[in-house]
DNA sequence: TATTGTTATACTCTATAACTATA
DNA sequence: TATAGTTATAGAGTATAACAATA
């Protein structure tokens, strides 16, 4: 936190600390990531790949956000040939979302520059230390889904 | 980030991961400050009490935001009685700010609702994993800074 | 010349509510 | 009735550019 010097140091708290390093890895990620790849579209990417065929709603909860949300998003994946919607045989309702090829490609590029940051993030960390951080992080996302769950 | 169960494990990347507990951290923190204070708002308020006398500009560097942006924040902040803008005697540029006795009394409840929830964080993580993570969120911050300055 | 605070403006991200088509 | 996708709309939050006052 302390980017400037006569800046004491801030309260113990999770949230401010997570807040202040999500505002650097954004900034930092978009340039790794390149020009047209913002981090959250990143995401979106890599869980289509990852779940080929989910639909539209089932990926805006995954990443709790609202359906509607989902949709300019995706329209402008499928106006940059990245993105297939195929209405499902079995539920009419319901868009399948799949990578093209040039999805793949793009998301694949995209990974490789995130890759090199990841390395100097390890090279700068440790690997050991890199992967404890990594733990942790997705342990506190356990821990705030139940908290969320049960207030 | 498995919210939903057919949803398979994302990349193993920091920033993606990242976002996931931002977002998370910000509902559940929301929940815990209470309704008229933003997650953004508390860090403002905390670095006020911290470093009081600090200027508008000083406060939005270590933030890592433009000083523009913090204008209307602390306009808020002044409106509802929980700052003060002083023009320093040897800057006549500069607002130095303070937090009124009813700003002060205004974070010190948003900071015993939060305490509440880094409790209950405490609690389901263990004190001293949740320590580890707080130290290593820190050190990412710290070579963040340093790639983001050295590309 | 450079910096502080400010304004005007625009862009991005997000949610809510209401609609349609299907189930 | 309920759900999937969409649209229209509005509200945050943010940055950029230009300005006046001061250094």
């Amino acid at each position: 936190m302390a980017q400037d010097p006569e800046v004491g140091e801030l309260v113990d708290m999770l949230g401010v600390e997570l807040r202040i390093a999500q505002i650097l890895a954004d900034r930092v990620f978009g340039k790794f990531s390149g020009p047209k790849m913002p981090p959250g579209h990143f995401t979106v990417l890599s869980l289509i790949r990852l779940n080929p065929g989910i639909n539209q709603s089932a990926l805006a909860r995954c990443m709790y956000l609202d359906r509607s949300t989902m949709v300019p998003i995706l329209d402008q994946f499928e106006n940059k040939g990245w993105l297939e919607r195929r209405i499902r045989a079995d539920d009419r309702r319901a868009h399948a979302l799949f990578l093209t090829p040039d999805g793949e490609k793009t998301l694949a590029r995209a990974e490789s520059r995130v890759e090199n940051l990841e390395n100097r993030i390890s090279a700068a960390m440790g690997k050991r230390k890199r992967q404890q951080l990594m733990d942790l992080i997705k342990e506190l996302q356990k821990t705030l889904q139940t908290i969320d769950k049960a207030p």
